[in-house]
DNA sequence: CGCCAGATCCACT
DNA sequence: GTGGATCTGGCGG
């Protein structure tokens, strides 16, 4: 069962917590790709490492927007980043995906990575997961809720609240301090395809 | 092993 | 013009 509305319109940090155990669907040409989500990490308005804490521009506007939809884009030259977007429509947030483990279409992941990646190095970090997933920018904005080539659904096995680990945010070092500190990441303790 | 630079584009200043 | 919510391969210990 897909998520709805009601999952994502909460408080970032509230739905980035619950992301991790659930299911990660991507439809390519009619196959399903689909990993558990391992590691995600929150961002908000407020929040000096957010990129929408100075305001909407082009390339953020679509975390202003309502919750549930997606938003991509593109760093470092080469790599694709994806955010589901969270709370009500004018509070800009987003849970960035960082990690997922494998579930369907594993060969075609590895296809999609140059092959012969397993484990962490095939959907461990933000990066690659999109490039296993073959997401990238024409994906930007795209609704969870009612979308055929991607969305999360509920898994069949749920992950224990003690099983959730959280502590800071990777790759944010130009952010103050306290957002520099901030437990917004949260990871499936001991899961092998967590980045780090 | 760990460390570090290169890759390579585009949104924002 | 600058630098980034990263990854990878190459080099040195």
């Amino acid at each position: 069962m897909r998520l709805t509305k009601s999952f994502y319109e909460r408080n970032a940090v509230l739905v980035a917590r619950e992301l991790p155990g659930k299911r990660l669907v991507r439809c390519l040409n009619g196959e399903r790709l689909s990993g558990t989500i391992v590691e995600c990490e929150a961002y908000r308005q407020d929040d000096t490492a957010c990129h929408a804490h100075r305001g909407m521009t082009q390339r953020n506007a679509v975390m202003f927007g309502p919750p549930g939809q997606t938003y991509v884009y593109f760093v470092y030259g080469m790599h694709f980043l994806l955010n589901i977007v969270a709370e009500q429509k004018g509070h800009a947030a987003a849970v960035l995906i960082r990690a997922i483990e494998p579930r369907e279409g594993i060969e075609t992941m590895q296809k999609l990575r140059g092959g012969g990646k397993v484990g962490k190095l095939l959907t461990g970090g933000p990066a690659r997961l999109t490039q296993a997933l073959a997401i990238d920018k024409s994906l930007n904005g795209t609704n969870l809720m009612d979308s055929d080539v991607l969305w999360v659904e509920e898994n069949e096995a749920t992950i224990a609240d003690t099983d959730i680990a959280c502590g800071p945010r990777i790759g944010i070092g130009y952010a103050a301090e306290p957002d520099l500190l901030a437990p917004w990441r949260f990871w499936v303790r001991g899961n092998p395809c967590v980045s780090r």
